[in-house]
RNA sequence: GCCCCCGUAGCUCAGCUGGAUAGAGCGCCGGCCUUCUAAGCCGGAUGUCGCAGGUUCGAAUCCUGCCGGGGGUACCA
C-alpha cells in the first residue's frame, strides 16, 4: 500500500545518502507540518540531524539536500528555503496533492493499516475484575482502554488476543460464598463479606443456597456474576478470545500448573523455604522485598498462580500486555522478577497502570467499593450517556493520567460532548456525497489551483499511518481520540471553504473524494475506538 | 521512609524518545440559519508550561533537587 508520507521520507533518505550525509539516522528525522504553515507545507530537522556525518554545517547541508530533493520530486515540491539552525522547509506542488489524495482513497478504510514493523502475537489481558459483583463505571475505563489498544494493534498489523482472567480462587470466593448464604438465610453478611444489594438477588437465584456448601455457592454465584460482566461488556462492544479461569491452574494435587511452577522456580534456584513458608527470592531481580508462593498453611498466594497464568500466557504469545489499576502498581517488580525467574525475557511482558477514575457528582467525589456494594455500575453508566459517549470519555485521556468523570455533565450535556462532534462531520461527509446524487469517482480529476482548505485536509489525512503506528507502539488510544477531533474540524473547513454542490464538474469530482476519504478515515478512527460512525444523526 | 502517577488557559486535559510566536474541548464575550445536517460556523479574551538549578545551538519536553495533589507499600486478591 502507498504512503505517501512514508514515500516523501524514502526520498529524502536517499536525498541524504546523494548529499553526502548518513541516512542511518532516518529514525530520528521528523517530516511533519511546522506549526505555523508560513514556513511551508513540511518540515524537517534532516540536516540538523544529519549533518554532522556530512562535515557540513546544517544550513549549507540543508541547501544541498533541498537541492537533491527539488531534482527527485519534480513537481511534486514548489519551493524549498532554509531557515533558523537548518530546518528544510518543503512547500508541495498541488501534483503532490493529488497524487497523495489518490494514495488515500484507493486504500478506502485499509489505509494505515499494517504498518507494524515487527508483526506480533500479542496477549492484551485487561478487566480481569473479580467476578464477586457487577462491573463498574471505573471497570468500564479498562474495558475501553484494552479493547481499544486491541484494536489499534491488530489495524496496526499484529495478531491480538483479548483475554480476561477470571479470580475464581482464593479467599475472597470463600467470603463470597459465605455472603450468599448469609443472605439466603436472611441474615447479615459476615464482617468482611460482599455486603451490596446484588448479593441479594443474587442468593434468589442459587436453589438451594442457604444450605450449600460456601465453595459451591460462590462457584454458582461466580458463574452468574462473570455471565453479567460478559453481557454487560457485549453491550459496550468488548469481547474477549479467552475467559481464563484461575481455578484451572489449581489442582487437587501436586500435577497443578501452579505446583508445576513453584517447582520450576526452585529448580531455577529462585525459591527459598522461610519460616514454613516458600519464598521467590525477587529480590535478586529487581524487587524490594522477597514474595511469598506458598503461605505457611500450605496454600498457594495469589501471586503463585497468576506466575503460573503468565507461564502459560508466555507460551501462547510473543508479547503480554496487562492492563492493570493503579492500585496494582506495585504489583510491577515483582511480576517482571518472576518472568525473569522463569527464564523469559521480562520484556516480554508489559503492565500498563491505569490511573483512577473518579466518579463526581454534586461536586463531590463518590468513592467505589465493591466490598460495601457502594458503586456505580458500568451499566448505570451506560443507561445515563450511552456506550459511545462512555466509551470516548474513557478513552480521550492518557491511560496514566487520573479522569474526573462528571456524572452531572455525562448527564445533562452529552450534547457538548466531542464524540458527537466527530459523529457529525462523519453524517455531513455521507450525507453530501448522497446530495451531490453522482457517486464518488474512483480516481480524483485534477482540480483549479487547490484550496487550502483542501490542501489541511489532505494533509492531515496521510499523517494517518504515522498517527496509528504512535499510538499502537506507545499503547495510546487516546492519541486516536484527538486525532478523529482535528481530522473532523479539518473536514469541516473543508466543507464550509469548499462546496461541491454548485462547483464545477472537476470540483466536484475532487471534493467528492475529498469528503469520501474522510468520512472513511473518520470511520476507521471511530471504529478503533469502538464509537459507532453513523450516516445520519 | 521507599515506589508509581499527576502539577500546562477559569475548568477538564492534549503536547513530553528536544526544535521555530505553547494547543483542544468546555466555559466566557460578540456575530451567523432563503444556499451541501445550526448536534454547526466565524471572530475575540485568557498562560511565571508547580519552583530552582543543570545539559543543549535550542527545554513544557531530558537530568538533579525541592514543593503540592493522588495512589501503593499483606503469608488479600
Amino acid at each position: 500500500m502507498s504512503d505517501p508520507i512514508a514515500e516523501l521520507r524514502a526520498t529524502l533518505a536517499e536525498a541524504i545518502n546523494a548529499a553526502g550525509g548518513d541516512a542511518s539516522v532516518m529514525d530520528r528525522v521528523a517530516l511533519d507540518p511546522p506549526k505555523d504553515l508560513k514556513f511551508g507545507d513540511l518540515a524537517t530537522n534532516a540536516a540538523l540531524v544529519s549533518a554532522g556525518s556530512s562535515g557540513l554545517p546544517p544550513r549549507d547541508f540543508a541547501a544541498i539536500l533541498g537541492k537533491e530533493l527539488e531534482a527527485k520530486l519534480g513537481d511534486s515540491l514548489a519551493s524549498w528555503d532554509v531557515a533558523g539552525p537548518g530546518f528544510l522547509n518543503l512547500t508541495l506542488g498541488d501534483a503532490w496533492y493529488l497524487k497523495a489524495a489518490g494514495s488515500v482513497v484507493e486504500a478506502g478504510g485499509q489505509f494505515g493499516s499494517g504498518g507494524s514493523r515487527d508483526l506480533e502475537k500479542v496477549i492484551v489481558e485487561f478487566v480481569s475484575a473479580n467476578p464477586t459483583g457487577p462491573l463498574t463505571a471505573a471497570g468500564g475505563r479498562h474495558a475501553a482502554y484494552g479493547d481499544s489498544l486491541a484494536r489499534i494493534l491488530e489495524f496496526h498489523g499484529n495478531t491480538v488476543d483479548r483475554e480476561y482472567y477470571i479470580n475464581d480462587a482464593g479467599a475472597q470466593i470463600q467470603r463470597l460464598g459465605l455472603s450468599i448464604i448469609a443472605r439466603a438465610n436472611g441474615t447479615e453478611v459476615p464482617e468482611d463479606g460482599y455486603s451490596g444489594d446484588y448479593i441479594i438477588e443474587l442468593a434468589s437465584q442459587i436453589p438451594g443456597a442457604a444450605d450449600e456448601e460456601p465453595a459451591e455457592v460462590a462457584q454458582a454465584g461466580i458463574k452468574i456474576l462473570v455471565a453479567g460482566i460478559a453481557s454487560t461488556l457485549e453491550r459496550y462492544g468488548v469481547s474477549f478470545d479467552h475467559w481464563f479461569s484461575e481455578a484451572t491452574l489449581h489442582g487437587p494435587d501436586g500435577s497443578s500448573q501452579v505446583t508445576k511452577t513453584c517447582d520450576a522456580l526452585q529448580r531455577g534456584g529462585h525459591a527459598f523455604s522461610e519460616d514454613g513458608a516458600l519464598w521467590l527470592r525477587t529480590t535478586d531481580l529487581g524487587d524490594d522485598k522477597d514474595r511469598v508462593l506458598v503461605r505457611s498453611d500450605g496454600e498457594p498466594t495469589y501471586f503463585a498462580a497468576d506466575i503460573a497464568y503468565h507461564a502459560d500466557k508466555l507460551s501462547r504469545g510473543e508479547r503480554l500486555i496487562d492492563v492493570w489499576g493503579a492500585d496494582h502498581h506495585g504489583y510491577v517488580a515483582r511480576m517482571t522478577a518472576a518472568i525473569a525467574a522463569l527464564g523469559e525475557d521480562p520484556a516480554r511482558l508489559e503492565m500498563v497502570i491505569m490511573q483512577f477514575v473518579n466518579l463526581v457528582e454534586g461536586g463531590t467525589r463518590s468513592q467505589m467499593s465493591k466490598r460495601r456494594g457502594d458503586f456505580v455500575t458500568l451499566d448505570d453508566l451506560l443507561d445515563e450517556i450511552g456506550v459511545d459517549a462512555a466509551r470516548w470519555f474513557m478513552l480521550q485521556r492518557s491511560h496514566d493520567t487520573t479522569v474526573d468523570l462528571d456524572l452531572d455533565l455525562a448527564r445533562d450535556s452529552s450534547a457538548e460532548n466531542p464524540v458527537y462532534y466527530v459523529q457529525y462531520a462523519h453524517a455531513r461527509a455521507f450525507s453530501v456525497i448522497a446530495k451531490a446524487g453522482v457517486g464518488v469517482p474512483a480516481i480524483p480529476m485534477p482540480a483549479a489551483e487547490l484550496h487550502e482548505s483542501e490542501k489541511q485536509l489532505i494533509r492531515r489525512l496521510v499523517s494517518w499511518p504515522a498517527e496509528v503506528a504512535e499510538a499502537a507502539t506507545r499503547r495510546a488510544p487516546h492519541r486516536i481520540c484527538a486525532y478523529a477531533l482535528v481530522l473532523s474540524q479539518e473536514f469541516t473547513a473543508f466543507y464550509r471553504d469548499c462546496r461541491i454542490i454548485g462547483a464545477t464538474d472537476t470540483e466536484r469530482d475532487f471534493r467528492l473524494v475529498l469528503a469520501a476519504a474522510a468520512q472513511a478515515q473518520i470511520a476507521t478512527a471511530l471504529g478503533l475506538l469502538g464509537v459507532s460512525a453513523p450516516n445520519e444523526l
